[in-house]
DNA sequence: GTCTCATATCTCAGTATCTAAGATAATTAG
DNA sequence: CTAATTATCTTAGATACTGAGATATGAGAC
């Protein structure tokens, strides 16, 4: 399900015009709000020169805007445009339906039962991945 | 949950010392049997050129060997050396454990929902990424 | 058989992105 | 107020990808 979620991720990534590392970045700033350079640097493991071509490349096309955090002026905080967005999220938005049509299908029960499991194997993947990098 | 699974694949190829496409790559020849360098393009969607370098990087380090397809000898068939990925599946045995351990928790029915959501999300996200690709 | 077209992979030039190291600027601690 | 730290940007060099074209094999028409 991991593999067919990057394919499709992928595919809406081509059809926009941007690489698949961009549009994930993006949809890491729609849901974590405003984000400063470093978040996206730790989120995506690039390193800092990466990620700044990274936000060109976003502010470029518009999809993104830099502005100076207030309290640290050394942060770059980047913002989205929510307009600029938009015809994106309407390619996901088939997707988002789709997926909300198949969780129609089961009851309430049965939809916590699988949201667990997933959340648990979500942390069993992400803490056998802390163990990986550190030691 | 793909977001991790995707950061798990990347910890275990950066102890390896490969890249997450590489690893990706020999994942499925792993459990596709020997492959064409054809079909390694279909499933990366790379160009040949970029293919023609992958399998380069992985026969440099012995992970894969090439020989020609006796019935076809314009193909080129990418086979596992299974003494070279060793090392590569003891990395991964641990998270292998702990995902048999979490569906241990579950019943039979229970994994069975689970299973069948799992897989009529994987078909939906297939099936949105061809049509994105498609139309 | 041989000619042509299609298929499978490789080669190469140009482009883009990444890393690593170092520069710049702002903040924090002593 | 100086030194150390933090956050981002810049740059040079390495690597990988795309697109076009080369090479070699296979398949069908005649």
């Amino acid at each position: 399900m991991g593999a067919a979620s990057a394919l499709h991720s992928q595919a809406v990534a081509k059809r926009v015009g941007i690489a698949s590392v961009d549009l994930e970045c993006l949809d890491m700033i729609l849901l974590a709000g405003p984000v400063t350079a470093g978040q996206i640097m730790e989120h995506t493991k690039l390193t800092s020169g990466a990620v700044t071509g990274l936000i060109d490349r976003l502010a470029r096309k518009g999809y993104v805007e830099r502005a100076a955090d207030p309290q640290d002026r050394r942060k770059v905080v980047v913002r989205i445009v929510p307009e600029a967005i938009r015809p994106i999220l309407e390619l996901f938005a088939p997707m988002a339906e789709r997926s909300a049509a198949l969780m129609r299908q089961y009851s309430v029960e049965e939809l916590e039962l699988i949201a667990d499991f997933v959340e648990k194997g979500t942390e069993l993947a992400l803490e056998r991945a802390r163990e990986l990098e550190g030691g």
